[in-house]
This record gives structure tokens, C-alpha cells and sequence, in this order.
DNA sequence: TCCTCCACTGTTTTT
DNA sequence: CAGTGGAGGA
């Protein structure tokens, strides 16, 4: 098909070997900015037109909703170029718009919409949508399908009651976020209470334990799952019932994977199951028309805290590869070329992460000009550092009319780092935006329309009932709510068994039970409509049938009219779903927003500058970069400080920092800044001191840099030197180069001399010149 | 039942 | 320096 023949021209070798894999393992190693969201997006529509493969039986996993969506519009317009060139005979670009937007449109009926692109969490609750209802936890805990998904603050606050209320312990022996967190990491390894009791048999585990156990009783009393159990209760159910996942194995021809080094044992386990069908025996494996394909770089692997473990990636090869050795292998790829920044960039990202012991040899090779130096200011506190990065970039935007606001990011540690340069842009007019922090469904109007809805769709979620039923104020106070929430834990129902139940709530809500009956007979009433009414219509009644609207109307000020506001985008929010998702379920917008991240509104067409945590930028880029905040204490940050596997955690991060820069990189510190509301003083990060000082220029020494550069530069880089190169020795005379041993700081070179035989020499003491 | 004020506490990264 | 939670007053 000309199709393929078409974009395949547009790669590089590894790339190709990538692209053209149909069937069986293979593992790309993919090094930043080398191509991977296009070597998948090319094989995905490869596989698709060379291959004739059902797009409905494509599974492709991405880390962020983002990255989905940026895969699908990427085949989309793939797709379309090709229709343009069949259809039309002539380019997609010159085509009028209105043609454009039939032939996308076109695509997606007939392709993109099939396929399964999405993050973990959004492809298991679809799948959940389905089957959560054959699933039956070892304590025979079951859910139904319109079950809701608790975000971290729902999860935070039912620990805390049970930890704090039920089990009545001592919280400084057992911080609920702790006990949160213990849980969380539980899930993740894919221990049930019990098994996690086994692993955890001391004092303290067995509390924990009971939590946990305590904690899964009430979510499935709420019909309700957790972030972590949306990956937990599909692999269990996989693992208990064949002929489910026999379903979902068939389904699942092509699976792939992207950011593998984050997966966690978990989501491994999701894959495995799901690639393998739970036949034990590799040999047994059956892969006609079938491949699991997976891309990776396990120097950007900075999620252990969510127990991502980059071990997965480097099993890889003996999990489901031919486990050979790297030159003769063809289960796996390396991807090193590097399209996206200059060579001084990629030469501080190679040496800073070559300070790792943790690693799979891999570099990555420039392919673009040297470009401008590593710029470095030190400012005296976080305000004049503020003032140096503010002025750099309207210097930059003034100066080069190239250049507009949306070049630039700032990426800093924290969050909380955010504030001194909001504060400056503010004063100074610089358009910009926050990406992560606070986040539009954390704001209380919108948890409270969100727990309504949640309520509607699913009665039993007590959490949400508890939310709404006196907001706004309907006269249901603490001791008529304390009273019936007795009744229903005696009774061991759900509350709304309660509620929706006139006589039981004229006995016991006493004063105001005519409220409570009014209450639930306008959810009754909803509820009785979910069927025939679309979400918004939904929205749009119970907003104003539960006086929710009206409350803030009348109130006037200021902060309600803003609440108000953001009501009126929750709205334009589910429409917007509607009518992207042709879905008019209040249920799937539900999911939708429960599993939507602040990094999934970051708009690369705004002109504003990108502010955002190292964590959000990964798989970004930017012409300009300032990484900001380099103090020993800050980044890397305390808590690492003494641990040096969370140390090179660190420095991975700083590598993914530096990497996101495509032509010029800014670093910056201060001496000392206020943390906590007191100063600090700060030392400078130990890794500025690991970047080779050739390639940095600083405002301390404005001049240093030109004088050692080209020598030191050229004599650490490892890609001047490749095997088949004649050099002399200024002791052993003329020789070739045989191999080359290493990379980065490390690299050795191998070299035959006449007479003298083979001897390793460090390029770096400068005792060979290289023959032209 | 509701609202306001004060004291305390806890600070990484996110699907 | 936040944001939260509890206590006490209206």
C-alpha cells in the first residue's frame, strides 16, 4: 500500500525497525527527544494499513491523558494526509478547511475512534464499565457498574475516619497519610489485606492491615473504587476468571506500551496477563498476530514514589524478549539520535546523568548544531531569581522576533516554587500559565456539583450523599444526619436505604425530615430521568431543583459570582464531552472527570509562558527552557538528600529538565529563600556541579568559558571517536580504533598499534590526535 | 444550626 | 506561610 511507503521514508534505521515490527516482543529504547511518539503513532497506523489490523484490537497505553489525545490527533492527520493524496490528489494542507475537517472527521468514524488509546486508569475503568460486576473480592465485596471512582481527597478522608474515628488510634503513631500511603503502595504491588497482613506481620503492619481491610469494606459499601483498584480489580479478575480474560486477550491483538519505565508492578502485571492469556510457559506463548511493544528510557524514570519500577523495563528483554545480548538481539531497539536539542544541551544531559550507577548503557547523539551555551545565574534570594528569568525572556521576546511568549517554560521542583514568578509576571504583564497545582475539580462548588451527579448516577455513594444533603443549607444539621448514619450502620445499609425512606426519616431526623424527604425525592426524581436525560440535562436540573444555583445568585459577592462561574464551565465541560465522545451517559463524563489531570489543559497554541513542576514536563519540549531553583535542598530535594537511590531519582529528574530544552537552557539558584516563612540559606546543587563547567556560562564568571571549551568539550565527547579511526599516540605512535568502551565520562577507546598490539586508551588526557 | 475565629500542623513529585 | 479542624459564640 502506498500508505506505509509514504512515511516509512521519513525514518531513521532504528526507527524503521520499530515502526515495521508486526508481530512478537520489542522493546525500544527510546532516549529523549528521539522519536518515540512517532515511531509508535507510525507503527499504530502501519500496522493499520500495511497490516490490515483491526483498529479495535490495538491497546495503546500512554502515561497522560494528553499523550492520548496527542496520539490520536497525530493518526488522525496521518490518516488524512493519505485520504488528501488518494481522494483529492493533493496535499491535506491545501485543502480548503471545510475539506479538512470532513476528511479528520471521516478518520475517526472510520478509525481512530476504534482504537484503545488512553492511560491506564481510563482503559481499565472502560473495561471495568463492563465486566466490575462478575468480580468478587476474598471477602466476597462486589461492585456494580455504576460505580464511582473516589478522588484522593474522598480516599484521604475515609482513612482518616476510619484511622482517627473507628479504630480510635493514636495519630502520631499512625498519620493517616501514612497509613493512606501504605495502602496505596499495597494495591500496587497487588496485595490484598490479607496478603498484605503475610508480608507485614508485625505490630504496626497488622494495624495497617485492618485499615486496609476496613477500607475496602467501605468503599465497596459506597460501590466505589479508588485510583489504584482501576488497575487491582481488573488484574484479580483476570486472574480469577479465564474466560474473561480469554475476552479481553483476544480483544488485545497489539498492545503497546509507552513510558514502560514507569509501569508498576501492577500494570505489569495488567500486560503480562493481558499479552499472555496466564499461560505460564514462554514457549507456550502464542504470538500470531499478536505483539506487545513497548517504549521506554529508564533514565527518565521518576515515579518510584507511585512505586514505578524501571526494573520492568530492564526485564524486558527475559520477561517476553529473546533475552540475547544487545548486539544480536531483535527484541530490542535503541533509539539515541536526538532531533531535539543542540549538542551543548545534550552533552550536560549525557554527563549529568552519567553520575547514575543505576542505568542501561545508552546515549544520546546529537544530530543538531553546537548552539549557545548553558547560561547560569546565581541570584541572591527566589525574588531577584524571579527578576532574572522574567527579564531574560522579554529581552528574548523583544530582541528575536522569532520568539513569543509560548517558547518559553519554567520548570521548577515544587509547586509551591511557582509563586514568586507568578507574583513577577503578574506586575510585569508576562502572559503565562500554571500547569498542575490546583485544579478546577478541586474547588469546592465543583466537588459539590460533581457529588450530585456521583449521587444520581450511584445512590449508595454515601461520601457524595454526605457532601450535598445540607449544601446548600436546607436545615439538615449534624445530629439529624449523626442519627440517621447510626440507623444505617446498624443496619448495615446504605445510608440512602435511609434517606430515600420517608417513615424511617420522620423517626429519626425529628425537626428536619421534612427537608431529608424533600431532599431525596428530588434525587429520586433525577434518578428516575438518568435514562432519558443527557448529562447536561441532568446537570442543568439538579442545579436547579437543589437550590444550589439560586444559594450563590443571592448571595452576591464576589466569591460567588466566581463559584457561579465555574459552575457555568462544569456545564460547557460535560457538553463539551457530549459532543466530543458522542456519549451522552452522565457516567462516562463521570469517568472522564474523575480521571482528568490539570497537565490534560496545558494549550501548546497559547501564547503564554508554561509554568510547570519537572514532573508535568515530561514528554514536553521548548524552545526555551529555565530550570529554576538548583539549591542542594530544593533540587534535589531534602528528602533525597541522604538516600542515594532517591538521589539519582533526582538527577534523572534534572536530566528530563535539561532534555525539554530545545536551543537554549537557563539554570538558576539562589542563595537563599524563604522556606516556610523564615530564610534559608541554600548551597548550590551538586548538580550545576555536575554539568562540565565548559558548558556553562554564568553571571560570576562572565568570560571563563571560551577559553577551555573547544578543547575539553571535544576530547569528553564520545561521538567524535568511532571504530575504523586512524589515530596517533604521542607515545605509541599510529593506531586504529577497534572499539569503543562505554559512553560519556566513562568512554574508553580500544586501539590496535602496529607492533605494539591493543592497549585502552582515555581519550580524555589528550594523548591522541585523530588522523583526517 | 450556622458561622467565625484561632491555633495548630505539615509541607515532593501525580494517574 | 498556608490550609484545616475544632471550639465557642450568635
Amino acid at each position: 500500500m502506498t500508505a506505509s511507503v509514504n512515511f516509512l521514508s521519513q525514518l531513521n534505521p532504528s526507527q524503521r525497525i520499530a515502526v515495521e515490527h508486526f508481530c512478537g516482543p520489542l522493546l525500544v529504547v527510546a532516549g529523549a527527544g528521539s522519536g518515540k511518539t512517532r515511531a509508535l503513532t507510525y507503527r499504530i497506523a502501519h500496522l493499520i494499513t500495511h497490516y490490515q489490523v483491526d483498529p479495535e484490537s490495538i491497546l495503546a497505553v500512554t502515561f497522560t491523558n494528553k499523550a492520548a489525545r496527542e496520539m490520536k490527533d497525530r493518526l488522525e492527520r496521518l490518516f488524512a494526509q493519505e485520504m488528501a493524496l488518494k481522494q483529492q490528489g493533493q496535499p491535506f494542507n491545501s485543502l480548503p478547511e471545510y475539506d479538512q475537517k470532513r476528511l479528520l472527521s471521516q478518520v475517526y468514524k472510520k478509525t481512530t475512534k476504534k482504537l484503545w488509546i488512553g492511560t491506564f486508569h481510563s482503559l481499565c475503568a472502560r473495561i471495568l464499565r463492563y465486566d466490575v460486576n462478575k468480580y468478587q473480592d476474598e471477602k466476597k465485596r462486589q461492585w456494580e457498574r455504576n460505580f464511582s471512582i473516589f478522588d484522593e481527597s474522598d480516599v484521604q478522608s475515609l482513612v482518616k475516619n476510619i484511622v482517627l474515628k473507628q479504630f480510635n488510634l493514636d495519630d502520631k503513631k499512625f498519620n493517616p497519610r501514612t497509613v493512606r500511603y501504605a495502602i496505596s503502595n499495597a494495591k500496587n504491588l497487588g496485595l490484598s489485606p490479607e496478603a498484605y497482613l503475610k508480608e507485614n506481620s508485625y505490630a504496626k503492619g497488622r494495624v495497617i492491615a485492618e485499615v486496609y481491610n476496613e477500607y475496602q469494606t467501605q468503599l465497596a459499601a459506597n460501590n466505589a473504587l479508588d485510583f489504584d483498584d482501576l488497575i487491582l480489580v481488573p488484574v484479580r479478575l483476570f486472574q480469577q476468571n479465564e474466560s474473561i480474560l480469554g475476552y479481553w486477550h483476544s480483544q488485545f491483538k497489539h498492545i503497546l506500551v509507552d513510558e514502560y519505565q514507569d509501569t508498576n508492578r501492577i500494570q505489569y502485571e495488567l500486560i503480562q496477563l493481558l499479552t499472555t492469556n496466564a499461560e505460564p510457559r514462554k514457549s507456550e506463548w502464542n504470538w500470531e498476530n499478536r505483539s506487545i511493544f513497548v517504549v521506554g528510557d529508564a533514565d527518565q524514570s521518576i515515579y518510584s514514589f507511585r512505586m514505578a519500577d524501571f526494573t520492568i523495563l530492564l526485564n524486558f528483554q527475559s520477561d517476553f524478549g529473546d533475552g540475547l545480548p544487545d548486539e544480536d538481539t531483535r527484541t530490542m531497539v535503541k533509539l539515541e539520535e536526538n532531533y531535539r536539542s543542540t549538542e551543548t544541551i545534550l552533552q550536560a544531559a549525557n554527563q549529568l546523568i552519567e553520575n547514575n550507577s543505576q542505568r542501561i548503557d545508552k546515549i544520546l547523539r546529537p544530530t543538531r548544531g553546537e548552539g549557545e551555551e548553558i547560561y547560569c545565574y546565581k541570584a541572591e534570594d527566589e525574588r531577584i531569581e524571579a527578576d532574572f528569568v522574567m527579564g531574560k525572556i522579554q529581552e528574548m521576546v523583544e530582541t528575536n522576533p522569532e520568539l513569543n511568549w509560548g517558547d518559553f517554560a519554567l520548570l521548577y521542583r515544587v509547586n509551591a516554587q511557582s509563586r514568586p514568578f507568578e507574583d513577577n509576571f503578574i506586575r510585569n504583564n508576562i502572559p503565562y500559565n500554571i500547569v498542575g497545582g490546583f485544579k478546577f475539580y478541586d474547588r469546592q462548588e465543583i466537588k459539590d456539583s460533581i457529588a450530585y451527579l456521583r449521587l444520581i448516577v450511584n445512590p449508595f455513594d454515601t461520601v457524595s450523599l454526605l457532601r450535598v444533603i445540607n449544601s446548600p443549607r436546607r436545615g439538615i444539621g449534624k445530629t439529624s444526619i449523626d442519627s440517621l448514619l447510626k440507623a444505617s450502620q446498624e443496619l448495615e445499609i446504605p445510608l440512602w436505604e435511609i434517606v430515600r425512606d420517608e417513615t424511617s426519616v420522620k423517626t429519626l431526623a425529628g425537626r428536619a425530615a421534612k427537608s431529608v424527604n424533600k431532599f431525596a425525592s428530588m434525587i429520586k426524581e433525577l434518578q428516575g430521568k438518568l435514562k432519558e436525560l443527557s448529562g447536561t440535562e441532568i446537570f442543568d436540573q439538579i442545579m436547579e431543583l437543589s437550590g444550589y444555583v439560586d444559594d450563590l445568585k443571592t448571595k452576591g459577592t464576589e466569591e460567588a459570582d466566581n463559584r457561579l462561574e465555574n459552575i457555568y464551565e462544569l456545564y460547557s465541560a460535560i457538553a463539551q464531552y457530549q459532543e466530543e465522545n458522542e456519549d451522552t451517559s452522565l457516567q462516562g463524563y463521570l469517568t472522564n472527570a474523575s480521571l482528568a489531570s490539570d497537565l490534560d489543559n496545558l494549550d501548546e497554541g497559547q501564547e503564554k509562558v508554561s509554568l510547570m513542576t519537572l514532573h508535568s514536563a515530561k514528554g514536553l519540549e521548548f524552545p526555551i527552557v529555565f530550570l529554576v531553583g538548583l539549591e542542594q535542598g530544593t533540587f534535589p530535594h531534602v528528602r533525597s538528600l541522604n538516600d542515594p537511590l532517591s538521589l539519582e531519582e533526582e538527577r534523572r529528574l534534572c536530566y528530563v529538565g535539561i532534555t525539554r530544552a530545545q536551543e537554549q537552557l537557563f539554570i538558576s539558584h539562589a542563595r537563599e529563600r524563604y522556606v516556610w516563612g523564615s530564610k534559608e540559606m541554600k548551597m548550590v546543587s551538586q548538580f550545576i556541579q555536575e554539568i562540565p563547567e565548559e558548558l556553562i556560562n554564568s553571571n560570576l564568571r562572565p568570560t571563563a568559558r571560551k577559553v577551555h571549551r573547544k578543547k575539553t568539550v571535544s576530547s569528553s565527547a564520545n561521538d567524535k571517536w568511532s571504530v575504523g579511526d586512524r589515530v596517533i599516540h604521542h607515545s605509541f605512535g599510529e593506531g586504529e580504533i577497534t572499539h569503543i568502551l562505554g559512553s560519556g565520562k566513562k568512554t574508553n577507546l580500544a586501539i590496535q598499534f602496529a607492533g605494539l598490539g591493543r592497549k585502552i586508551v582515555d581519550p580524555r588526557t589528550n594523548s591522541i590526535t585523530k588522523i583526517e
